[in-house]
RNA sequence: GGCGACGUCGCCAAGUGGCAAGGCAGAGGCCUGCAAAGCCUUUAUCCCCGGUUCGAAUCCGGGCGUCGCCUCCA
């Protein structure tokens, strides 16, 4: 079945057919390195990380470019206000963006160009642009010409005049049209600055875009994304100068992702609400952050705040649980064949590994829906459940072998959206605060934290089989408020250790 | 003022012409010493008013409300 992609050029649903068979080039805006990445930001790369991960579990070989905006005129502003050298702080930043990006489990690009790294590329283009007539030199500075392109407006749904009727911001009498953007910046004192045939300067914004984006993909290359913020003034100037540069089209599909919310407002730097990547995942895991905003489509608002992380974390300990209870059944070689087991959670069993598959690809090819294809994941957690309630691992190698078919389904679907299943199973490191636990409820005069769980456990075991509830509850509460989970299942207790004296989410 | 998006169960959310997915929360039941996890059951005619159609949450018109872009922004 064909992928179908929301192209906002067209506004409609297209089939997408890349440019060469078998392969997709696609970029994504990348950040201005002058800060932390904030939550928007991530929802962002997220998003592209997602549509790259599917597109290669669709079989496509996937060229993923985007670019690191490493001088601007934030960051010379941020330099300034730190006494430090730009590119310093360009650096700090741009290893802060890689390591959250890392953690939040976004795969790497292909390439990611730094735009101080394709400055002779920018000056190229600008030169291009001039000899055609579409740029033009008023003291070092190049503009573009907008009025050069009779097609500008077209990504965004705008005319000229109207954008000009509504500008209110102060007009450059240097420029001919209050619309015409900077190709290149001559630079002012103190600001970093390149040889050009214009003079020493820096280049304009939305130029290197252009530039990487055709040095690496070649023109009219697959998909452009970014957030639908950008979609004016920068991917509109982008289509400008790149088709205005070598008389053909761009890009093939535009997508543009949802902004992020903070109570049902965009959250932005100006509006100083945002939320930095790293502090949120201080507190919340990476896979319970992805979930949250897999959750809702991309194109959509998303509102984020703490409750909905509380209740993705939630979502995100029913989509892992099955794969903890089917690794302590197989452990525990737990056979629990019910006399009610039924005929049909047999049955659905053997067609999960399809029907998941293919409810998962439906909803995807459908311009990326990642709810719908969660719900095939829910639906198939189900199914596990439900088996492990009435059989267990099954009484015959048939039945388990068919349960770690459907587990691996579980964590592939699940990995195809960067959700990882890793943290499911973490339950070492227990905290020292065991030890006098231990001492007070089991006699445990060691010091060895999990020989000091396992004397709590038997204790508790034996107060169980004398009936004393009062002391087996006190191990169990007390554990409780260690971090710890038990759950006494057919096979005996399983303690879960979820880390800290607090949980990471509420349980 | 111009352009655009959205309004679906308590909360979140999918669904673009044919009996309204899923998650969270709630209720009842099963299991449990009690729990936890899990299973089963249970909760909506889709902002309002018109229209098109055999049939609309889905198409058209109007209204109300929310949000975004038009200025750096993911």
């Amino acid at each position: 079945m064909p992928i179908r992609v929301h192209n906002t050029l067209s506004r409609t649903k297209e089939e997408f057919t890349p440019r060469d068979s078998g392969k997709v080039a696609m970029y994504v805006c990348g950040p201005t390195v002058y800060n932390h990445i904030h939550i928007g930001n991530a929802r962002t790369f997220l998003t592209f990380d997602v549509i790259r991960r599917y597109l290669t579990y669709s079989g496509y070989d996937v060229r993923f470019v985007q670019n690191i905006t490493d001088v601007d005129d934030k960051i010379i502003a941020r330099a300034a206000e730190e006494g430090r050298e730009p590119a310093e702080v360009a650096a700090e930043y741009t290893l802060a963006f890689r390591q959250a990006m890392d953690a939040l489990g976004v795969e790497r690009p292909t390439v990611a160009p730094k735009a101080t790294q394709t400055i002779p590329g920018m000056i190229a283009m600008t030169e291009r642009l001039i000899e055609r007539g579409h740029a033009y030199v008023v003291d070092g500075d190049v503009y573009f010409s907008v009025r050069s392109f009779p097609e500008y407006g077209k990504l965004s749904g705008r005319n000229i005049d109207d954008l000009e009727s509504g500008a209110r911001v102060d007009v450059d009498e240097r420029k001919q049209d209050p619309l015409d953007f900077a190709l290149w910046k001559a630079a002012k004192p103190g600001e970093p600055h390149w040889a050009s045939p214009w003079g020493e300067g820096r280049p304009g914004w939305h130029l290197e875009c252009s530039v990487m984006s055709e040095e690496e993909l070649g023109v009219a290359f697959d998909i452009h994304g970014g957030a639908s913020d950008l979609i004016f003034p920068h991917h509109e100037n982008e289509i400008a100068q790149s088709e205005a540069a070598t008389g053909q089209p761009f890009v093939r599909y535009w997508l543009h992702g949802g902004l992020l919310q903070v109570n049902a407002e965009k959250m932005s730097k100006s509006l100083g609400n945002f939320m930095l990547l790293k502090d949120v995942l201080e507190r919340y895991p990476a896979p319970v952050v992805r979930l949250l905003m897999l959750q809702t489509h991309y194109r959509s608002p998303l509102d984020f705040s703490t409750d909905r992380l509380d209740e993705a974390g939630r979502s995100y300990e029913r989509l892992v649980t099955p794969l903890r209870n089917l690794e302590w059944a197989k452990r525990n070689r737990a056979i629990t064949e019910r006399a009610d087991a039924t005929r049909s959670a047999i049955e659905a069993l053997e067609c999960t590994p399809v029907t998941a598959r293919d409810a998962f690809a439906a909803a995807m090819d459908d311009d990326f829906n990642t709810a719908g294809a969660l719900a095939a994941l829910f639906d198939l957690v189900r199914v596990l459940n439900t088996f492990l309630e009435q059989y267990g691992i099954g009484a015959n190698a048939r039945y388990a072998a068919r349960l770690d078919e459907a587990a691996d389904v579980l964590r592939d679907l699940l990995g195809v959206l960067g959700v990882s299943t890793a943290d499911a199973a973490r339950a070492d490191e227990y905290p020292s605060d065991v030890l006098p636990l231990a001492r007070d409820l089991a006699g445990y005069a060691g010091s060895d934290t999990r020989a000091a769980v396992e004397a709590l456990l038997t204790a508790r075991t034996v107060a169980r089989t004398e009936r004393n509830w009062a002391a087996a509850d006190a191990v169990r509460d007390g554990l409780e408020r260690l971090g710890f989970t038990i759950e006494d299942t057919p096979s005996g207790a399983r303690v879960t250790f979820r880390g800290g004296g607090q949980a990471p989410w509420p349980t």
